[in-house]
DNA sequence: GTATAACTTGGAGTCGACTCCAAGTCAAGG
DNA sequence: CCTTGACTTGGAGTCGACTCCAAGTTATAC
C-alpha cells in the first residue's frame, strides 16, 4: 500500500480524514448522530469508506462551510447521488432557499468589506454617521473549532 | 416620550434592543464578559444607552455576522470611536487580516452557489466527478440562536 | 511473546454564545 | 396601599458541535 488505508478495498478512517480534513472523531461523530451512515466494517471490525462515503464527507463540510446546521444537511445527504432533485420539490425549495441565504450572506459580507475600507481609509474604525447597519440576513458565526 | 425609553437623556436597554436586534439579555451578557462597557445607570440603577454605545453594539452584530468571535472583537471595540486606526498598525493587521478571510469566505460561497446551480440543473445533488473540494477557508457556522 | 500502532466503543467533558430564572428594587396608576 | 411593569442581579441551564478519554481488540514488527 502507498497511501494511508488505501488498497483498493476502500479507505481506513485515518484515510477519510486526511482526504476530507475532517478528523477521525468528527468523522465518527457524523456516523454517530446519523449524519453519515453506519460504514462497512472489515473482519476486525475497522471501519473502511468508500470514494462516494469520501465524497459525502466533503459534501458534509462543504454545505457547513455555508452556516448549514448539521440538523439541516440529512434531507440533502439522504438523498445525495442517487435519485434526482426535481423529484422532491420540497427539498428542491430549501435548496433554493437555502441558496438566497448563501448570497445574502455575500452581499453583506461585501458590505462589511466596503465598510472596513472606508473605516480603515478614514481612520476610526467606530464611526457612527451612517454605519448603514451592515443588513445581515444569516446570524453566520464561526464556532469553537480548534480543530488541532 | 414617544418611543421606548427615548427621552434625550438616553435609551434604555428594551430600547437599545429594539434598535440593534440584540435581545436585552445578551446585550447584559455582552456588558457581562466585558464585550460592552459597564453602562452608565440612573439613580434607579437602570441601563441608560447613547447613541454611540447603540452604535457600538450594531458594531458587534455586524462583526459577528462575519464570523467574528466576540473574543476577537475587544481590540476592535475598544479602539472604536476615538483615536485613529492607522496607529495601532497591528490592529491594522488584523483587520485586513480579517477582510482577507471575509473575501475567501465570499469566494467559497460563490462557489457552492455555482456548485447549486449545477448539482440542481443535473439533477442529482451528491455526485462525485469534480466537485472541486469547495474550497473554504472559515469555518462558519450557524449557531443556536434561536432568539425568540 | 511482547510491544507498538491502528483502530473500536460508550460516554463524559468542553467551548462559545446565549437563554432562562428567581428574587429583589422602584416608580407610577388606580 | 397594592398591583403592575420595567428593570436589576447572580447564577444555572441549554444547545450545537465537537473533543477527549479509558478500556478493549487485533495485526504486524521485532
Amino acid at each position: 500500500m502507498s497511501e494511508a488505508g488505501v488498497m483498493t478495498t476502500g479507505y481506513s478512517i485515518k484515510a477519510a480524514s486526511e482526504l476530507t480534513g475532517i478528523t477521525e472523531d468528527t468523522i465518527r461523530y457524523y456516523e454517530k448522530i446519523g449524519l453519515l451512515p453506519r460504514a462497512q466494517r472489515k473482519e476486525n471490525s475497522h471501519r473502511v469508506y468508500t470514494e462516494g462515503d469520501v465524497e459525502l464527507m466533503k459534501l458534509i463540510s462543504c454545505l457547513k462551510k455555508t452556516g448549514m446546521p448539521l440538523d439541516e444537511m440529512r434531507p440533502y445527504l439522504n438523498l445525495s447521488r442517487d435519485s434526482n432533485l426535481s423529484e422532491y420539490p420540497e427539498l428542491y425549495d430549501k435548496i433554493q432557499i437555502h441558496k438566497r441565504k448563501i448570497l445574502d450572506q455575500i452581499a453583506s459580507l461585501q458590505q462589511i468589506v466596503d465598510f472596513i475600507d472606508t473605516k480603515v481609509s478614514e481612520g476610526n474604525f467606530g464611526e457612527r454617521k451612517r454605519n448603514e447597519d451592515c443588513t445581515l440576513t444569516g446570524d453566520v458565526k464561526r464556532m469553537p473549532v480548534r480543530n488541532k
